[in-house]
RNA sequence: GGCGGCAUAGCCAAGUGGUAAGGCAGAGCUCUGCAAAAGCUCCACUCCCCGGUUCAAAUCCGGGUGCCGCCUCCA
């Protein structure tokens, strides 16, 4: 099997990748606290994890992937108590939205969705055990992780417990032992949605819940674990305080972070207001061209959104999409028989581009260094095209490599098959063929009117030697 | 202040020791009724700056400068 090399935050190097399981990966990706919209900053993990299976499974890999909703947190209470919906409710709306967002992107569904609020007792459970274990302690209503008990906390974040204790920006809780220690449980105030436990009414605090639930449904050192890297510190840190302490079992074996996407030269943020909402990106852009944005750059580095960089990317997708149009228009008139030399070059080629591809995914999932192999092999086919070779079988390969790559894994191509409406395809028939007859008329003052009228519908007409064809 | 990261052509973006992928934009040519698509050619002697290691550095080391993220909710 290909072997694959991964950033592993935890060791700050490119490590090969062993699962846990022979031919098994154990996928735990932390989702999103649904009390607004989906924005590009949501979507950016979401669409390279979807990748990322896409690209595990066709090496022959099962995958398993878990993504948790926060469905219990500060900010849906705040704004079910400022909207006057009760926070269940509210959540519960922007999980459908998010899940509507991310269909609209192509992003295949997780296998597990879990949600805090359908997982208390679990959640009790683990910080009962890290009570027992001295790893917590109760103060008041409130149930506290002693960061001073797990040696090793920081090792994710490289922190020091010192600076961090220094670093404290805000007020401390007085019922704390230790500046740096972090809330597990939070005791209820009047009006907050609250469940009974031992420690009396109240919630989860931030982390627990992605301790609680990733071991319930993969079970300790489960494969990789992944995020965007502003969960680095606190989230992920404390999740592996929590579950180590608590298991005695490394947590996870391969952090995997995203960058962050910028706009306006600051992160895309809730809090900041410079988010751009993937449900009116996806009526504006199609489906492909945004993945093809979010691909286009190493998923670690950080991406920069801006007015107009989308229509800036299109004329590069275009091309990748037009070669597959190309190819499969051309496919009906290809030959079949005795390769010539040019058949066989061309054959090499494609099969050297394609082993480069699967390598450059492989090598921690390179999906910018992908593309330019993509392009690579749009440049030879059309080349070989252009000196009038029409060998079937390299034609085939050629478009089968595309649809592999660009279609299947990487999910950048425009119209996937049976998406097109069978009438619309008629009746553009019917008026290309009238065109055409216009055509050999000279009559190309209403031809190109023809054209025009259409162009200005968004379908964009080409005259080619094999006759004329359309797309959106 | 601490931690992590980044700085490559007009723009986007790969490349972590062997002499700068790819895309967009731009220039010229070919094809075409015109256009579109497509092809060919050109487009960074150089990778923020200064030192160092090496036969060899965009890539490693040291020091600057600038930018981003985290340390508070965050994908």
């Amino acid at each position: 099997m290909t072997k694959i090399q991964v950033y592993n935050t935890l060791s700050q190097t490119k490590e090969e990748f062993v699962p846990r399981e022979p031919e098994k990966v154990s996928i735990y990706v932390c989702g999103v606290t649904p009390y607004s919209d989906t924005h590009l900053g949501h979507a950016r993990p979401s669409v390279v994890w979807d990748v990322i299976k896409r690209f595990l499974r066709m090496l022959g890999y099962e995958t398993y992937h878990v993504q948790n909703f926060t469905d219990v947190d500060d900010k849906i209470i705040a704004r079910s108590l400022e909207e006057g919906v009760p926070a269940l409710e509210l959540s519960k709306h922007y999980i459908a939205e998010y899940l509507a967002s991310m269909d609209a992107l192509g992003v295949e569904r997780a296998d597990v969705y879990p949600k805090v609020s359908e997982h208390m007792s679990e959640i009790i459970e683990l910080v009962d055990a890290l009570v027992q274990k001295e790893h917590a302690y109760s103060a008041g209503g409130d149930v506290f992780f002693h960061v001073a008990s797990f040696p090793q906390y920081g090792k994710l974040s490289k922190q020091k417990l010192e600076e961090l204790r220094q670093g404290t920006r805000f007020d401390v809780d007085p019922s704390k032992r230790d500046p740096a220690d972090f809330a597990l449980w939070k005791e209820a105030k009047p009006g907050e949605p609250s469940w009974v436990s031992p420690w009396g009414e109240g919630r989860p605090g931030w982390h627990i819940e992605c301790s609680a639930m990733s071991l319930k449904y993969l079970g300790a050192a489960f494969d990789f674990h992944g995020g965007g890297n502003d969960l680095i510190f606190p989230h992920h840190e404390n999740e592996i305080a929590q579950s180590e302490a608590a298991t005695d079992k490394e947590l996870a074996r391969y952090w995997v972070h995203n960058g962050m996407v910028n706009f306006k030269d600051a992160k895309m943020s809730k809090s900041i207001g410079n988010v751009i909402s993937v449900k009116e990106l996806v009526k504006r852009y199609p489906r492909g061209l945004l993945r093809f944005y979010l691909l286009s750059t190493h998923y670690r580095s950080s991406l920069e959104f801006y007015d107009g960089k989308l229509d800036e990317m299109r004329r590069g997708w275009s091309r990748l999409n037009d070669a597959v149009l190309n190819l499969e228009s051309d496919l009906p008139h290809a030959v079949q028989g005795e390769l010539s030399d040019l058949d066989r070059e061309t054959l090499q080629t494609l099969d050297r581009l394609e082993r480069d591809l699967v390598a450059a995914l492989a090598d921690d999932f390179n999906t910018a260094m992908a593309f330019g192999f993509l392009f690579d092999l749009v440049r030879e086919i059309n080349a070989y095209r252009h000196k009038q070779a029409n060998q079937h079988e390299v034609l085939q390969k050629a478009l089968k490599i595309l649809k592999l790559y660009a279609g299947d894994i990487l999910g950048v191509l425009h119209l996937e098959q049976g998406e097109r409406d069978g009438l619309v395809d008629s009746l553009l028939d019917v008026l290309l063929g009238l065109r055409e007859e216009l055509r050999r008329q000279k009559n190309f003052t209403l031809s190109d009117q023809i054209r025009d009228q259409l162009s200005r519908l968004g379908v964009t007409i080409e005259d080619t030697p094999q006759g004329p064809r359309w797309k959106v």
